[in-house]
RNA sequence: AGGGGCGUAGCUCAGUGGUAGAGCAGCGGCCUUUUAAGCCGUUGGUCGUGGGUUCGAUCCCCACCGCCCCUACCA
């Protein structure tokens, strides 16, 4: 079936047609080739005009046509492989008849295979002397405009293949993302750790609270969660003597979509056991450090305005962050002891709301009502979140929000519990693992009671039962990949570190109508 | 979900209450070291969709669709 724009693709399958006719294979099956464009110029890129004149390598490549320009008799084209361009000559005299009617019937974005040697032209830019030429692929749709390139953002995420091969920046994201990852299972490999997979369907959506998305299982007749977090199955694998475990894998969260929030995101989630919360945070230090230092080659990485320093990395309490940035005009910040008064959680959040009011900011809801510990959360995202631009280990969490935290065994109402702020974004979530079975049961069965979209409907037994069984002192973190990603290539979409992000599906690729209800809103078609 | 913005040729973008424009891409020519190649000629649009106001709407108004930004939920 042809696409838009119809005129271009009839013509190209016009000269696709005239190809065959000149006895090539329309679309042959291999093609061996000695360099990608990308490792000529990385190979020649150095060699002088002379030097390629004595050597004259012989070279075999492929790539797409991305610039195209007739001279009479002969013509240059630049061809892209691995990332980066080549110019190819190609002269009449050189490749013969057939070869130069090939060459005139070849279309901007059409793959092509190619013999030659190395040279460089008279204005000195490195070039293949073309002495054969065949088709390997037609490129029956037109690329982009070569100079703009492809700006519109939604083609650009419906279309990834061609925002990748237009934009260079882009696959240059890509590219760092895969390093990333490599470079953090490298760091975990290293020190000991299993990698391991866990279900992505379960029965129970634990691990974390958020809205799970709901699939069926026929055979089974069962009722299945996406996973919104691997944890209580990473967990009984400590439980099992895999004393150290990561994955790095999907999870799913039918939540809100933003600019740090797609539906499926990608997480690595570890399990250290005999570990706490403090060797955690240095883990996550060590490993930050070392990912810029790889990935940007430098600890100071630049992120649009802001220079963010993964050299030091400060730690502030949570009760600390709140004291620290409370804002001068709702008067006296609150001392961090305070926060162990439930009445003066209370007070310090009228206080903010009289504040908030004035400033027309949002003010904290349901201080009536709401815990201490969920009250001390609040504040912290109201008064001090977004203020935690440098890295920032953010610790001693309120039990209430940490269902699967250890308690400071100096003070129950806090967890051994941290999260990483950068940017003003959360990295990194982590703690010291409750191991206490019936701690743990007791802490479920108090989020089932409260209830809600974003809470499990019931305990999940089995899991407790793995904790009866012994879990060793573990410490756990989860670390939010495409967000780190977003950090380390400069991108302030997470839709710009991942491939394929959700979008609504186009109108035109919609399902049949016989298998897809009609809109409320009426018919479309 | 609420508020704001955007939607014009395949792509990147101008523009106007009175029959729609450029560059690139395309098509036909010329050109054997060019490079955003150049030169001559040329095709291509239900101006997102549907209503309304108007003698007349791509433009003004309303609704819908899609995308972006902010806010809310959430990592």
């Amino acid at each position: 079936m042809p696409f838009e724009p119809l005129d271009q693709y009839r013509q190209r399958q016009k000269n696709l047609e005239e190809i065959v006719k000149l006895g090539e294979e329309a679309y042959p099956h291999r093609f061996d080739f000695t360099h990608t464009p990308a490792g000529l110029v990385d190979q020649y890129g150095s060699k002088s005009h002379d030097e390629l004149e004595v050597e004259k390598p012989p070279v075999r490549i492929s790539g797409r046509v991305v610039a195209l320009r007739g001279h009479g008799k002969a013509g240059f084209a630049h061809l892209l492989g691995g990332g980066k361009r080549i110019q190819i000559y190609v002269k009449l005299d050189v490749v013969g008849e057939r070869g130069f009617q090939l060459f005139h019937l070849l279309d901007l974005g059409d793959l092509v295979g190619l013999e030659g040697r190395m040279f460089r032209t008279r204005t000195g830019e490195l070039s293949v002397w073309v002495t054969s030429l065949r088709l390997l692929a037609k490129a029956l749709l037109p690329l982009p405009e070569k100079w703009h390139g492809l700006v519109d953002v939604e083609l650009r995420f419906r279309q990834r293949y061609l925002d990748l091969i237009a934009n260079d920046r882009v696959r240059e994201v890509f590219l760092k993302r895969a390093e990333i990852i490599r470079e953090m299972r490298r760091f975990f490999d290293a020190r000991g750790f299993l990698e391991v997979e866990t279900p992505m369907m379960h029965p129970i959506a634990g691990g974390a609270v958020a809205r799970p998305f709901v699939t069926h299982h026929k055979t089974l007749d069962l009722d299945l969660y996406l996973r919104i977090a691997p944890e209580l199955y990473l967990k009984r694998l400590i439980v099992g003597g895999l004393d150290r475990v990561y994955e790095i894998n999907r999870n799913f969260r039918n939540e809100g979509i933003s600019f740090k929030y797609n539906p499926e995101f990608t997480m690595l989630e570890y399990y250290q056991a005999y570990a706490d919360y403090n060797d955690a945070m240095q883990l996550t230090e060590d490993l930050l450090k070392g990912l810029a230092q790889k990935v940007v080659g430098s600890h100071q990485v630049r992120y649009g305005d802001l220079t963010l320093d993964f050299s030091r990395m400060e730690r502030l309490t949570m009760r600390e962050a709140i004291a620290r940035h409370w804002p001068a005009a709702a008067g006296a910040p609150p001392a961090p002891v305070e926060f162990a008064r439930p009445d003066a959680v209370r007070a310090a959040a009228l206080r903010y709301n009289v504040y908030a009011r004035s400033q027309n900011l949002d003010p904290i809801p349901g201080i009536e009502s709401a815990s201490s510990g969920v009250l001390t959360g609040l504040l912290f995202e109201h008064v001090a979140e977004r203020y935690l631009v440098q890295p920032t280990f953010l610790y001693d969490f309120p039990v209430e929000m940490s269902p699967l935290s250890k308690c400071r065994a100096d003070d129950p109402s806090l967890t051994e519990r941290f999260e990483m702020f950068v940017a003003g974004m959360e990295i990194a979530n982590g703690f010291s693992e409750l191991n206490d079975p019936e701690e743990q049961e007791r802490r479920f069965a108090e989020q089932v009671a409260a209830g809600g979209d974003e809470v499990p409907r019931q305990v999940d037994m089995d899991y407790v039962r793995a904790l009866a069984h012994g879990m060793p002192p573990t410490a756990g973190e989860g670390i939010g990949i495409d967000r780190l990603a977003m950090l380390l290539t400069d991108s302030h979409s997470i839709r710009e570190v991942i491939l394929f992000p959700l979008l609504r599906p186009e109108a035109s690729a919609a399902p049949p109508a016989d298998i897809s209800p009609p809109h409320p809103a009426g018919p479309k078609a």
